[in-house]
DNA sequence: CTTATTGCAAAAGTTTTGCACTATA
DNA sequence: TATAGTGCAAAACTTTTGCAATAAG
């Protein structure tokens, strides 16, 4: 993890960029936390309990450093705010997500499998497709009737 | 589109739910609009300009039991704002779109070919698929390098 | 008459911004 | 000591809600 840390704190430097403590604390946030999707306000919340004197404020002028740096990259949910996870675009296409309509449950899938559709949409439309985002909705395991 | 009207006021009310001048009113927009993803905020523009005595929260309102009612979908682009689209999810699976990174064209890819993927993750993870939503970033032939 | 629906204004929730202060190169 | 970065509070936006007035069966 502190290697990763380095990485970034490389890539923000490349930039001009600082990773100023505050911006470490929620960098570690954002890594313990690789397999959740995070709000700014979680992430928040997270970096409060060990770093009471970090603001709101921070936290999302850091998301939107991040987002532009290519450190994390964002999803939205359609729950009324923008979640945030690390790994950014350009580390490639990245998973999918499998959203239970009944508990909320987000399954996270690895798998590609869009190739096939990329290339046709991509000679059709001439569309040059860098990044994709896909949301499967339906009902888990648990839930299903 | 009076017939369109005419069957979204049966379904709603078999529902007991009424299709009020409001509601008539914030659908012919939808119906005039059926390529574009409005937001609240421009669907009530939309309404105002023939209708000046609607509130926005009627708009909201409206499209909360559209939705419910299967009569629209939403969209999230993630510019801050959930939009609209005429139809509902039940129609069966709807297009994708393709959105241009440089100049913010969407593109809509009626085609679905998602089917051989959905079988695989219906299997592999046990879950119920009944809707999907793709997008796909990029450069449209315009803005490519 | 009785209940659903509406408009308005207020409230709630998320995100952004202005500004004075602080840390840092 | 310049400049980037921060915290706080205020503002901006989207969306929801309470409530009295209205409309419609």
């Amino acid at each position: 993890m502190n290697n990763t840390i380095n990485e970034v704190s490389k890539k923000l430097r490349a930039q001009e960029y600082k990773l100023t403590p505050q911006r470490e604390k929620i960098l570690r946030v954002m890594l313990e936390n690789k397999d959740k999707h995070l709000s700014a306000d979680e992430v928040y919340i997270l970096v409060k309990e060990k770093s009471p004197d970090v603001g709101l404020a921070t936290v999302y002028r850091t998301m939107e450093l991040f987002l532009d740096n290519d450190i994390i990259h964002s999803v939205n949910f359609g729950d009324g705010c923008k979640r945030y996870e690390y790994g950014g675009e350009k580390d490639g296409h990245h998973h999918h997500h499998a959203i239970c309509l009944e508990c909320g449950d987000i399954i996270e899938i690895d798998e590609d499998l869009l190739e096939d559709l990329e290339a046709k949409v991509s000679q059709d439309k001439n569309f040059q497709i860098t990044n994709h985002e896909l949301k499967l909705f339906g009902y888990c395991k648990k839930c299903a009737d």
